[in-house]
DNA sequence: CTCTTGGTTGACGTTAACGTAAACGTTACT
DNA sequence: AGTAACGTTTACGTTAACGTCAACCAAGAG
């Protein structure tokens, strides 16, 4: 049962270079089995991994990414950097409003832009003046 | 009517420095007028640089802001780049759903995290063993 | 035996978006 | 005259998160 993982087994897996992974053990964020020179990635090095990538796409630097893998190591004993990271996520949450809103603005301008567009594209040529 | 402003009116009202406002016109994003060698800038000067920083909270480069200000230029011919532009919105939509989720997830996450470490406080020690 | 397909460790290169510092000019008080 | 507050240019520095070699080892196929 218990699965293990090459390195580009993972790599394969989550679409990233293997080097990437490496990059990650250097920063400390992976820590795998060696077998000889080879590295063996355990499951919970793959759960570990996707938190990385899921901090990533949150805009997370990895030092906050490593934050959030380490709540799930044994000592579960840190109550003042849940509270950290609890601020963290409402912040992101106060940015995803902020760019919902942003997104929906953005959108009303497009079609603006859009409907002159097309307005100019349908007069045949009246290009130089405008009153 | 015509506003103006300095270079610190604006990076006094948009809470960026100077520099940066430099920068994006050494990027070719801005081109105010020259008073002396002072710059001047417009309203639309304004609202450029609004849309610039609309885009970096969407996460665009300034090469795709770059873009939508040029939807705002005189020139409302382009339409293909308007395409792309659509195309480069939509994909923000998915990263903004993708985020949502993830954020979800994270929260039921942490909220998990946080029973555990609230019984594990409650509980008083037992810290070796665990059947 | 050679070749291909993985794996490894350095180590230097890259990119975006500014920061930072030096060295200087211009008003405008006081 | 001094000095503070604002402006300018030029240019090197910084940071994160990898990319991109180079040079090597090991196992299996043919």
């Amino acid at each position: 049962m218990a699965a293990e993982y090459t390195i580009s087994d993972l790599s394969a897996e989550f679409d990233i270079t293997t080097r990437t992974i490496r990059f990650y053990e250097e920063k400390g964020l992976l820590s795998p089995r060696r077998e000889g020179s080879s590295r063996i990635y355990t499951p919970a090095d793959r759960t570990k991994l996707r938190l990385i990538l899921r901090g990533k796409r949150l805009g997370f630097t990895l030092e906050e990414s490593r934050s959030i893998i380490d709540m799930y190591d044994p000592e579960a004993g840190n109550h003042e950097q849940m509270q950290s990271l609890l601020a963290k996520i409402r912040e992101k949450r106060h940015q995803l409003e902020q760019q919902l809103h942003d997104i929906e603005v953005m959108m009303l301008d497009l079609r603006d832009s859009e409907e002159r567009c097309l307005e100019a594209m349908a007069s045949p040529d009246q290009s130089a003046k405008q009153s």
